[in-house]
DNA sequence: GCCAACGTTGGC
DNA sequence: GCCAACGTTGGC
């Protein structure tokens, strides 16, 4: 069992809209490590911190568990689509996606802020300098404590 | 809105 | 294979 870290716009798609639909596919994600991460490394089951980004207080909001194996991301074929691919075909898509199914809310945001106050997380990719990375994973041990934070 | 950091693209 | 140009991310 492996544990994540998913970012979202909350202008986009937010913790509230994960509740609401319950199960969501993660589309969108055009970075190969990211991509890898979701194709590679998440099984079904697997637990995620769901992140908010780009907002006033940028932190993590909810839970959501891995729901499905990787398949190919619908959006890359969909010329109408802003995640439209050209490069990427059918017969071997580019991009992969998982979907997302809602866990809960946390009874509040543990903010980048606080977690960046924390020495034992430091090493954390989401606090490293310059991650842009939207899709990473969290060491059990941190992802604990976190969960303890709350 | 700014800009640092970083990934991707494409000319050579 | 190098690297400049460009686009994007995301905190502030």
């Amino acid at each position: 069992m492996n544990h994540w870290l998913m970012k979202s716009e909350p202008d986009a798609f937010s913790i509230d809209d994960l509740k609401r639909k319950k199960q969501e596919a993660w589309d969108g994600v055009r970075n190969y490590q990211a991509r890898n991460f979701m194709r590679d490394g998440m099984r079904p089951g697997d637990k995620v911190f769901f992140y908010h980004s780009n907002c006033t207080t940028p932190g993590i909001v909810g839970i959501a568990e891995v729901a499905t194996d990787a398949y190919p991301d619908p959006s890359q074929f969909d010329p109408k689509s802003k995640y439209f691919d050209p490069g990427s075909s059918r017969d071997n898509p580019r991009w992969t996606l998982v979907d997302v199914k809602f866990v809960k809310k946390l009874k509040r945001t543990i903010s980048l802020d606080e977690l960046k106050s924390h020495d034992a997380l430091v090493e954390m990719p989401l606090l490293r300098k310059g991650n842009r990375l939207s899709v990473m994973p969290v060491d059990a041990a941190d992802w604990k404590y976190i969960l303890a934070l709350e």
